[in-house]
DNA sequence: AGCTAATCGAGACGGTACGTCGGGTCTTAGA
DNA sequence: TCTAAGACCCGACGTACCGTCTCGATTAGCT
């Protein structure tokens, strides 16, 4: 990933750093090898979650040796945290709609993330993700706004309140890690996520459903 | 664990059950020994977090074979689980005051937790047992509990509506997951919470403080 | 081994040390595990020599842990050097037979060795013993012991003194030492011992052949 | 080893093989290289024995790519005969000393190879030269030759045979054999050789020493 | 001067084995 | 029958070297 790989200031361990070196002798990290590692994890951490994510079976998985793994990544958290920033684990972003009616949007939102949540798998990934998170900061970090202050969750906030959907002074930040942060807390709780309680949970930042008939 | 576990339908593993059961031959079980486990599970716990207390440490620390633990907790999962239950890891429920302004409640309970949450230690705790939560169900229905919908929290809330301070349609447990899940979320992503972002937080759910001068 | 433990002073790692223990709870070495060790071990090194045996090939060979190993032997070295001493690598000692003709016993007994060692794996082994004598002092002594100082040598050398066919003050020890020392130079260089230099180091070391013919 | 070696006898792989080859095109075998290849070799070899020592360190102490010394060695035992060879590793042949009196002779020249044995890394290296013996086998005839098959020690013996001092029909290859392989046995196992003993060595392959007052 | 071929350093690569750690089960002796 | 002690199998960890390979820079003879 020559290309993208410029722009991004705060490199993760394993990013590709041959724009930034100077010139060096010698062979140069084998892209091969760099990819099938992600692929590698990507498929393992969706099949087993974190935990049982081990990095011989990466290893093998990859066709590569574990030294050349431990060679660009220091850990398993940090291996999985580039996954994910790599947009390999999870969607990147959520991106949400806007159809005019905030409340709706914000409501197809949650609906797409909870189907991920719904299936056994999806809730394994997120479980997973919680879990890396708690061993590696960075994971979180990007968690945090892959998810609750998401560009894409604030700029449709922002509509919001150009439209008058939403108060002016209300806190965009603070309303989208709160319906996060509540989501994940379900996750960890295993407790399910009714339409109903999505709504009530829009309720709860949003201020009831107005006129509803 | 042992045969009599069947019929007790509410009883964490590790609960000394020799009031329920029936006349029985032998020794009984070793109160001393369930003691001693808990207090170095607790320890430990507090001492390294979730991810590296190991068995063999709480055996050693608490004077006890690893037999005798497995036999009285399935896992270390229900080992923990079982820890935060008694309270022994994290207080049980952080009680909400009631001075009889909502807000000012609510800013002093989310202070007590922050406090726990602000020194090193504390995030340590809290993050373990998210990670905890991730490995056993049990214990993610606990925090559940002790938090975002812990009784004391939704008490609170009803003597809001009474006094008018919250309008009796409010949500009262969604408005508790928000904001736990909110604080969760920053735990997770190492964010500190200040408290001005408290404050923006309580707006999102409460709505904007009022009349503020 | 329980019976043979008993009267052997210097003991090697791996031997049972049951009978000397004081009264201990808990298991007790696994016998079945400890003789499959060794008999892995043996096996291993007959096929691969010194260099070659993996303790993993010997755990997976055993059928045992590789920890299993590890607790009762500190090291490769050590594990092949009790093999060593259980006789199961090595002849324990090749006796010297007695017809009342020293020079005659000798050459018998030196045919026997050179048996070994002409065949392929004998050669391997008897390098293997010597790389084996070289990472571990006990292998050494053991080797010494049942080669060049051992007891059935310096007993023939005794009734051949008591024969008259060597003198009285003859060098018994270092006739011995002189003799296999030979051989061994001779392993590592790999010169082959042809029955006429066999007995041009018999002349050296017990005086030319007297009387033939 | 590249292609040229085929057609020349007598050299052993590191050596420099400019001279024999026909012209070519590039640069030519770097000579500071090669050098400093072998005395690394020699550094690491004296430090830390045969088995410790590793390419990978010779060519870090050598500024030198583990490449540089795979084209021209084939293998670490290549290497280490090779330093061995060229008098690095070890004084390339103890030179018998000829006073006139043969014994007083093998004795001085036991006592030089003594004298390096006695000090631990003295010992070492023997044990490591012995260890290199083992894989590789043109290490093994090399010490055989510097040793115990030495052109010094048989001529010494000449000398003897013509002073009268040693039997006309004495088996001059064997008994370097049996002096030297008693030392590299007593190597093996540890065994201290007094100067006592060495008396008895020799008395036990020269004969009793006669005359003594 | 340019071309060609082999050198050199650096070091990435797939492997194998190391010795350690911890999980959860099983065995024994004593209370 | 329960307990303490601890041996057992298993699987994963992270490290060390192996010997091969791939680079870019350099160098020396040949055209």
């Amino acid at each position: 990933m020559p290309e993208q790989a410029a722009d991004v200031s705060e490199q993760a361990p394993g990013v590709d750093e041959r724009a930034a070196s100077a010139h060096r002798q010698g062979p140069v990290r084998s892209e091969a090898a760099r990819v099938a590692v992600l692929e590698a994890t990507s498929k393992l951490f969706a099949e087993r979650g974190y935990e049982r994510l081990t990095m011989e079976g990466v290893a093998a998985e990859a066709g590569v040796s574990k030294q050349t793994i431990y060679r660009w990544w220091p850990s398993k958290g940090a291996l999985v945290s580039d996954c994910l920033l790599q947009g390999q684990l999870f969607p990147n972003r959520f991106t949400v709609p806007n159809s005019g009616e905030l409340r709706h949007d914000l409501t197809a939102w949650l609906s797409a993330i909870l189907a991920l949540l719904g299936q056994p798998q999806g809730e394994l990934l997120v479980r997973s993700l919680i879990a890396a998170s708690v061993e590696n900061a960075d994971i979180g970090r990007r968690l945090h706004e892959s998810l609750g202050a998401s560009r894409s969750l604030t700029e449709r906030f922002e509509i919001a309140i150009a439209d008058g959907q939403l108060a002016a002074d209300a806190r965009l930040e603070e309303i989208g890690e709160a319906i996060v942060g509540a989501l994940l807390l379900r996750a960890l709780s295993r407790t399910e996520s009714s339409d109903d309680s999505i709504q009530r949970l829009l309720d709860a930042v949003l201020g009831p459903a107005q006129a509803k008939g």
